[in-house]
DNA sequence: TCTCGCTCTTAGAATAATTCTAAACTACTT
DNA sequence: AAGTAGTTTAGAATTATTCTAAGAGCGAGA
């Protein structure tokens, strides 16, 4: 196991998750390269492709448990279409249709004013902003 | 034949859909109780449980035509969670999970800057705002 | 009003995305 | 080293949606 692994593994720990032989590896695909979205199926591929011995069950239980984590943010674009962002700051998304693209944009200059007050018993989580352009 | 049933096939004829009697039908159970948000499978439980007799996969045949023909916004929240809204004017929406509820609100006082220009070859085609909640 | 063509509807099969099951395995604690 | 609780896996199951092919029905024109 390198070095950069080990980074990984102890990036799963304080997340609470075993950095177990699976996760690390899938760690290491989804965040060794910068920003990335990925889809479960688009990570399998790559598992596959590197010969990671990962099973596609596994990839969605870890992108979930990353996710649930914090380690990742769902994003959902369209019926059947979800991607996971190895972005978890605060941004947004620009979806282009039909491609299916996805870019981030930074939230710095994004101002959302006069938002109602979430009904009671609620509280806020987060506000999903996603841009719709067509080429 | 309703006179109100007439009123849904004189929409759907300007909308470019030929008035059959499902689409007549299905139009009736969503737009005759103001705004709604619903699934194809909660659509097609109304029609069962009134007797109209029309299949599941022609109400997500019609839901798909609503949409395309602008009678219907599709609104995505969640990995196999798709709503349709009756509501087509601009508003946005909160989320509240667990339970999966949907409410609108009016996008009047609701006010987004600063939001990047789309890459060039594209042109914006809306912009969605999910306020997440939790109970 | 009748007819013909094209659209629409339908049951059931097919596809796609994701989750479940239960047995085998492994990381961590003792 | 051994126990145990968490993890992985293949394959089945589930869920949401679309497809297929054959029959039905809407409406433009005679």
């Amino acid at each position: 196991m390198s070095v950069t692994d080990l980074a990984y593994a102890d990036r799963l720990r304080a997340a609470g998750l075993r950095p177990t032989r699976q996760r690390v590896s899938l760690a290491r695909l989804l965040f060794e390269a910068g920003h990335r979205h990925m889809t479960a199926e688009g990570l399998h591929t790559e598992v596959r492709a590197a010969r990671m011995g990962v099973s596609l069950a596994t990839v969605y239980n870890a992108l979930n448990q990353f996710r649930d984590a914090g380690l990742l943010r769902e994003v959902v674009v369209a019926p059947g279409r979800s991607y996971f962002d190895t972005n978890t700051g605060h941004h947004h998304h620009f979806f282009v249709e039909p491609d299916g693209e996805l870019v981030d944009f930074p939230s710095d200059q994004v101002t959302i004013a006069g938002l109602p007050k979430p009904p009671k018993g609620t509280k806020l989580a987060r506000v999903d902003v996603i841009v719709r352009l067509h080429r």
